[in-house]
DNA sequence: GGAAATAAAATTATCTATAATTTTTGAAAC
DNA sequence: GTTTCAAAAATTATAGATAATTTTATTTCC
């Protein structure tokens, strides 16, 4: 019971790595180099490359032969595209999660926004949204559907929070409400509908000047 | 121009394993033991292991902290789940590309068909058909979208290998045509509504029975 | 001073070796 | 004949070592 699995070394460099990526603790562009990684984590440099070859498949590193590893970098263009995959991905989603939703689902989905307009920092409001999500996804029992998703999330992360360096400011999160509303009275249509626009949303609208602080939130949230 | 850059071994692996898996050469739930397939190739096993981690990404092979590795396997759930997702995927590829589509590219398209149609076997008809998704749905230039596609193909591939395991009847294919004609017109939606409907039927129809020769081929093609 | 060439250092990709774990084999007990 | 257990074999995961390549630093030449 208390004995843990602990899974592979490289599994585990991976979520880590992945984590630092998305965080933006490491800059795009940034240089993995295994030996000092391998020498971190206190293993040989086998694992870490087999962990940089899963951050290969998320997409959150590049690899090139014989000239080393390093953190993949993303322009507007990409995020764009992760969000239209997202938006069709989820749409998807849901509209098999709708029939095997619970109530429960939905309190526990409610709370989770309920956490996010409450968040002090993006990085708790991503957090709780990402909880939303998977809430109501994870319902349509769909595991390569909900991988795939996983994967755009995180890509949809390392945007934001690049985005929000600082000054994150609460706002109330309409979208997630109307989704849940949809989904009580059993508009699976409607929640889907809205779902989508939520997402598709990302880094459509205005950009945050890089010098100040964002005004435009409605833009890169998701 | 002659040097070949010659990847790395690992991904070298990889791919050979992949279209292993993809043909049926091996089996769903056979054992991939990494220093078989080192010898095999005659490297030692660390390339091997992050072939299989590639593969892993893939969803065409199945990783179990040392239990080792075996190829995936699948169910008709997961068919019509990888059926689900290129529809979706490859409708959004479709409005992206639609607008860069040339005369050359649906011409080429055209003649992929006329391969397919003519395919002597479903090996040959599979690649005439990837050639075709993959001309008209290049041009959006979203390498992660494609990217996706192209291992959700992968998946679907897998399927028809292993129910047209004999037997390939040559066939015409209507869809394409009418997504080729819909396009040439301009006509983006209708062509994607083509698509999404042609790719999303896999998997849908009748199954072939084990034991003699598949009937129903509108149900599994796509 | 700056470009080109060269030497030194760092890094990648791979191999061989080893410890830990799982699977298989084969005998003993029922 | 089948189940149980233990020893043997096979296999995985990781470490440590090495050759090849790339990057960085240094020197030379213009």
């Amino acid at each position: 019971m208390s004995k843990e699995p602990e899974d592979t070394i490289a599994s585990r460099i991976s979520r880590v790595l992945a984590d630092r990526i998305v965080r933006g603790e490491l800059a795009p562009g940034a240089r993995l180099r295994q030996d000092h990684i391998a020498e971190e984590f206190q293993t040989s440099h086998v694992p870490v490359r087999e962990a940089f070859r899963r951050l290969e498949a998320q997409g959150l590193a590049i690899s090139e032969p014989r000239r080393g590893v390093r953190v993949a970098s993303f322009d507007l263009a990409e995020v764009r595209e992760v969000a239209e995959m997202r938006a069709v991905l989820e749409v998807l989603a849901i509209r098999h999660a709708a029939r095997h939703l619970t109530p429960a689902i939905l309190d526990a989905a409610e709370e989770a926004t309920r956490e996010g307009d409450a968040a002090a920092d993006v990085h708790a409001w991503e957090e709780a949204n990402r909880r939303f999500h998977r809430l109501i996804l994870t319902p349509c029992g769909m595991k390569r559907l909900l991988a795939s998703i996983d994967d755009l999330h995180a890509a949809s992360a390392r945007f934001l929070f690049s985005a929000w360096q600082s000054g994150w400011e609460k706002r109330t999160d309409h979208d997630h409400r109307a989704i849940l509303a949809a989904l009580r009275q059993g508009r699976t249509d409607e929640a889907a509908a809205i779902l989508q626009k939520h997402v598709q949303w990302i880094g459509r609208g205005p950009q945050p000047a890089k010098t100040g602080i964002p005004r435009e939130t409605f833009a890169i949230v998701g």
